[in-house]
DNA sequence: GACATCACG
DNA sequence: GACGTACGTGATGTCC
């Protein structure tokens, strides 16, 4: 039906019904895997209650629920602290808004939404149009911002009061005519979406001076005539702030929606679609309710909770698995379908290697029982028989690639559907490649690695070895080993169902074993804010990599080859015989043998040692130690950086992608590696220089933004230590300020000497000082160091008792924690011998390092959203640091947002007593930048 | 594959 | 009370 006169409109305000839904209702989880279902819930029973009360002679025409998209509108770009003082959106809500989105698809009702507009603004733009034709609008929502529209055929429902508010419940809420809605909230300002406003004018004398002066522009112009002097100087000093108030409080009839009122045209809801939906989520008593209303069966919802433990010994054994091998349309079809009514399902990709950008998709497996997986051999060779080479053609029994990822594609990207993987970025990033951007996921490596950090590594194997009790098919068998090896698309199809399946079906197994546990471990906030929602934003930082210039490298590969081999003559002059300087065996009988300089110690292997701390003493007595130092400094430049990463260009995309590993440091820092970008050379002004071999792409500029003693910052916030605590209100200079506490020298008469000392005294505490490590660092007497760290405990007893408390926890509860809650096991605290005291030290640095790798953590899951729509990139994570790659003009803007983001990044989870600061550089290259 | 060494925070 | 020792990582080359 064309809309026009005669026609009635619906909009429902989708925010206002999720977040009453989200309060409304206890948090609820979904039965069968704790997923957080409680909006949906109360989102469900409302659109059911709102389709059952608009069957009648009153019925709508037309309707359509609008929701919001993006946080970042038009008006943040009018007041940057337009809406600032909202809180985050709680994290167990956040999962459910795609879902609230396909609920209203399953319920057939038109569901749209605008990048970067307010779901009001869309509204407005409808009821405009919806005027324009004559015909009548019914706004569902209560929200004060939307009661300008009113009039003219406009109304608005409160469904939670069933009150309809008209022209004249505007005039009673507002004292105006809906038209002058807006000057009157351009006056009394709004707390809630942070308006300003003119400070000391509520809505009722606005009201009055609107009604007196006509609007606001008026009254604006003729200020002056204010009798109230107070009033007066605030309108005519405010003029701009009311104005920009106007601004953001008026909505946009005009927002450029890409469909019309026609397609908004009431639908009756397809049984079919709605009750698969309401048993995925489980709503057992809605999806009954409907049922006996459409007078058909409701659908069979399992009542047993994955991972029960009642549940488990049902698992059949791994040998008496099923493997399905999947060939053709049907056969998938078969299984997604299963997936769909399950709601979850295990995901494993098989790939020609394990560099994700250069691997390819060989095949996929999938588990959504324990016992029953299948495979889907996508890009398997035939074998070529007793041909030496390789055959090119397919191997049979495989579907075409492109018809299994169009059918899988849906599956995987449905919101109402867990991917549930081991180690997913892998996945994500190989599906990625391949136009499917996987969501939502869980990851079993990282649901153990939030509850058993510390315990034990977080690899498939060792999961499955440790908690099912199974050892997994090896890969190795399958692959060889060393030249002859293969990859995976020249493995026999029959062998890859048997190994590829088994995968999937044991991190089914996996994550039916540990999810459960989450909530008892007290780990689930950990997991669900600080390891899972990294995986995307990791996956796409690797993904774009960053842009490393080849010809820098070799340049100065052959540079150092040169020096190297001038030393090296140098050496063997010296030495009196030619030797391999890189074999610290050789080097060591050299040294202590033919040339009996004193020291000579020994290492567990019984070779001399030759370390650096060994040949600087030694460069005392002869010149070889000092040249080979030398030697090796440009060794280590060479081979590590530039001529290893030159091999890690891709040819593709002529950049670096390196990978990260979310579960590789216990203390929940992240680790880089293939290559590791996170020690790259910047302590000496030779191994600066590689840095800038770092580029950014033309047009271009890196940014890197890093934290400024965020260690000590958390030192002094955990151990609550008021001095330190002052030192970073004030902005002084933290270990100087140590320095003249502890040697009673006033600040301005600091040496560059004692500062030193102090600051090695700080690192010390962080790390779980000890006077051998102390003296050791500063080549002091150990009992000088011991003196050092006497007066400094008694100078802060603080972080004496700090320390005491957190060795008393550690030892009663084998583990420690961070601030966020992530727990890191400290299983040998209670061993006996030198192990414990390794512990010890451990457990003291861990809770301040484990902090500081959360607050970066969240400050990059927060970043996507933060810089959306700018021309910017995040590139590179080096533990305190973000790199970022910027278009030249937009360098400014990015670096106010991702310091906002960075410096606040623990709220509202955490207040910290000290404030986090973030120092900016910028250049073409990581050199310059940093 | 163990070990020594050294790059980073 | 003795034990060894600063915390957390990854890559490379040698040598077996």
């Amino acid at each position: 039906m064309k809309f026009g006169k005669g026609c009635h409109l619906h909009l429902i305000d989708g925010s206002a019904f999720i977040f009453r839904a989200y309060h409304a209702l206890p948090p609820l989880t979904r039965r069968s895997d704790g997923l957080p279902i409680g909006a949906v819930a109360g989102f469900c029973n409302m659109l059911h209650r709102y389709v059952t009360d608009n069957s009648g002679p009153d019925a709508p025409t037309h309707a359509a629920v609008i929701f919001d998209k993006g946080s970042h509108t038009f008006r943040n770009d009018l007041y940057d602290l337009y809406k600032a003082n909202r809180d985050a959106m709680p994290e167990d809500l956040r999962p459910q808004i795609p879902l609230t989105r396909t609920a209203t698809e399953a319920f057939n009702i038109a569901c749209e939404e605008l990048e970067g507009f307010e779901a009001d603004d869309i509204i407005a733009t409808l009821a405009c149009q919806a005027r324009e034709l004559g015909g009548r609008v019914t706004i569902i929502s209560s929200d004060k911002d939307l009661m300008q529209l009113v009039g003219g055929g406009v109304e608005m429902l409160d469904a939670m009061k069933n009150t309809v508010i008209d022209v004249e419940g505007v005039e009673a809420r507002f004292g105006v005519s809906p038209e002058r809605v807006v000057d009157v909230q351009a006056l009394a300002g709004d707390s809630v979406d942070n308006v300003p406003g003119a400070p000391g004018i509520g809505v009722k004398t606005a009201a009055l001076l609107i009604n007196e002066y006509g609007d606001l522009e008026t009254l604006l112009d003729r200020a002056e005539e204010i009798k109230q002097p107070k009033r007066r100087q605030t309108l005519i000093e405010m003029r701009a702030q009311i104005e920009l108030s106007k601004k953001l409080v008026q909505l946009d009839c005009n927002t450029p929606v890409d469909f019309t009122l026609d397609d908004l045209e009431v639908r009756e809801y397809d049984p079919d679609v709605l009750l698969p939906f309401l048993a995925e989520m489980e709503f057992r008593t809605l999806s009954r309710r409907i049922a006996e209303h459409l007078n058909v069966e409701p659908p069979v919802i399992s009542d047993a909770p994955i991972g029960d433990d009642s549940a488990t010994p049902d698992a059949p054994d791994f040998d008496q698995a099923t493997h399905d091998h999947i060939s053709d349309a049907a056969g998938l079809q078969t299984w997604i379908d299963l997936i769909h009514h399950r709601g979850y399902v295990a995901v494993d990709t098989e790939t020609t290697g394990l560099d994700e950008m250069t691997a390819d998709l060989v095949g996929i497996s999938l588990c959504v029982e324990p016992g029953h997986a299948c495979y889907i051999p996508l890009r398997h060779k035939a074998s070529a028989g007793s041909d030496l080479f390789a055959s090119d053609e397919l191997a049979e029994g495989q579907m075409p690639v492109d018809e299994a990822l169009a059918m899988l594609k849906p599956v995987f990207e449905d919101p109402a559907v867990i991917k549930i993987g081991q180690n997913m970025k892998f996945d994500a990033k190989i599906l990625a490649r391949n136009g499917i951007n996987v969501a939502p996921i869980d990851d079993t490596m990282l649901l153990s690695y939030a509850m058993h950090a510390g315990l034990h590594g977080h690899g498939m194997d060792a999961l499955s070895e440790r908690y099912l009790g199974h050892t997994p098919i090896p890969i190795k068998p399958l692959l060889g080993s060393g030249k002859s090896a293969i990859t995976f698309d020249k493995v026999p199809v029959a062998d890859a169902v048997r190994y590829a399946s088994e995968d999937a079906d044991i991190t089914l197994r996996l994550w039916q074993a540990f999810k459960p546990n989450l909530h008892r471990a007290q780990v689930t906030t950990v997991y669900e804010t600080l390891e899972r929602p990294l995986v995307p934003v990791l996956a796409q930082m690797e993904m774009h990599g960053i842009k490393v210039d080849r010809d820098t490298l070799s340049r100065m590969s052959s540079a150092f080859a040169q020096k190297m081999a001038a030393l090296e003559a140098e050496i063997h002059e010296l030495a009196g015989e030619t030797f391999n300087v890189g074999s610290p065996k050789q080097l060591g009988e050299i040294l202590f043998d033919k040339l009996s300089l004193p020291g000579g110690k020994r290492g567990k292997a019984g070779a001399y040692t030759t370390s650096v701390t060994v040949l600087e003493e030694l460069a005392t007595e002869h010149d070889l130690p000092g040249r080979v130092l030398d030697w090796r400094a440009l060794s280590k430049l060479k081979s590590t950086y530039t001529d290893a990463l030159q091999t890690h260009i891709n040819p593709e995309t002529g950049r670096v992608h390196t990978s990260y590993s979310i579960a590789g440091a216990n203390t929940g820092r992240l680790a880089s590696t293939d290559p590791n970008l996170q020690n790259i050379p910047v302590r000496s002004e030779e191994g600066r220089r590689i840095r800038e071999a770092f580029i950014a792409a033309p047009g271009n500029v890196l940014v890197s933004l890093d934290y400024s003693q965020i260690e000590l910052r958390i030192l002094a916030h955990m151990a609550d230590i008021d001095e330190l605590k002052q030192a970073f209100a004030d902005g002084l200079d933290i270990h100087a300020l140590t320095a003249s506490e502890m040697f009673n020298v006033p600040m301005d008469e600091m040496t560059p000497d004692i500062r030193r000392q102090a600051k090695a005294i700080n690192f010390g505490v962080i790390y779980g000082i000890s006077g051998f490590g102390l003296a050791r660092n500063l080549r002091i007497p150990r009992a000088e160091a011991q003196g050092f760290i006497d007066r400094y405990f008694e100078r802060f007893p603080g972080i004496r008792a700090y320390m005491d408390k957190t060795k008393a926890f550690a030892k009663e509860h084998e583990f420690v924690q961070t601030l966020f809650g992530r727990k890191i096991h400290t299983p040998e605290i209670n061993a006996k011998g030198p192990r414990a005291a390794f512990a010890y030290r451990a457990a003291i640095n861990a809770p301040i390092q484990g902090t500081a790798a959360d607050v970066i953590r969240r400050a990059m899951i927060r970043m996507p959203d933060a810089i959306e729509g700018l021309p910017a990139k995040m590139l590179l994570q080096v533990h305190d640091e973000l790199l970022f790659e910027v278009a030249e003009d937009a360098v400014d803007e990015v670096v106010a947002r991702a310091r906002d983001v960075m410096e606040s990044a623990p709220d509202p989870a955490v207040h910290l007593d000290v404030k986090l600061t973030v120092e900016a550089g910028q250049g073409p290259n990581w050199a310059a930048a940093h």
